[in-house]
DNA sequence: GTTGAAAAGTGGTAAAAAGTGGGAGGAGAG
DNA sequence: CTCTCCTCCCACTTTTTACCACTTTTCAAC
């Protein structure tokens, strides 16, 4: 499992150094080959080789028909970019997804168990306090409420 | 079960001093293996890691289609950061953490059963006198109204 | 009450690791 | 053929982290 969030920075020419305490998994889990595709709420996703495959065929199996699921499989394998961690252990995000995320120097890199979500700094700000936020009013989910924290 | 409040002091570099009272306790649960995560609050969560990894297969387990719980998924485990305690019993309080929670340098640890919250000591002060008043007009749950204090 | 010893709290330092930026070489396009 | 852009590699600077030492407090014994 991935957890944790950290702040990270991209260089001028859009490279981003993934946190240390990833990098040993990565190599073992797939040699440091990373997908990062877009995500329907404009951050990008960054995938393990093998993860990202294993989606994939389920997005490819899902039926013809369903115009939403259509759209999302077009725009995740169409956005889907290898990349290589170099010896620094950096990926290089292209210019399309990191115009696609509205990505600037400042990145959050968030932990989500088989994958990452990379968020420019600000959004991620704003959409987390507003999520916090919409808890406190709605009402929560019943099998949420028996889970004792 | 931890109970009580504690007030720590951050040092310059983030790191908090656990209570000596917990300390054996933390070592024989999880060898010093802690997971500080954050609350919807704005409080900071701390769990042995084995207590944290069960709450984990509860949250990944509830009902994808639920927004609400996927949201509270998305962020607790988006910060649950894994920190041992040093040779002195301290851990390392992560900047995202701290700047998440407001932390300065004086802090409240409160003990919660099987995990601790830890809050910004101003923050926690005003919590604490806004919930007290609160709790005088509103009405008590009925559960509660059955304890006998 | 005073003294002493032991344990806990606090801060500093140095070695190592990670982040950052620059440059050279190569490939592709005009 | 030349120029530009991209990629890979190397080196330097900054930060991190682990370890060590000193100070302060507490508890006990005299």
């Amino acid at each position: 499992m991935f957890r944790g969030a950290t702040k990270v920075t991209l260089d001028a020419k859009g490279r981003l150094a993934m946190p240390t305490r990833y990098r040993e998994r990565l190599m073992s889990r797939c040699d440091g080959q990373i997908i990062v595709t877009v995500d329907k709420d404009h951050c990008l996703l960054v995938y393990p080789l093998p993860d990202w495959e294993e989606l994939e065929r389920k997005l490819v199996r899902l039926p013809s028909m369903n115009k939403a699921s259509r759209r999302i499989l077009r725009i995740m394998v169409g956005y889907a970019t290898e990349v290589d961690m170099d010896a620094n252990g950096r990926i290089l995000v292209s210019r399309e997804l990191r115009d696609f995320a509205g990505l600037e120097k400042q990145a959050m890199l968030i932990g989500q168990g088989n994958k990452f979500e990379l968020w420019d700094e600000a959004s991620w700000n704003e959409k987390r306090d507003a999520w916090l936020a919409e808890e406190d009013e709605g009402e929560l989910a019943a099998d949420l409420e028996t889970i004792a924290f």
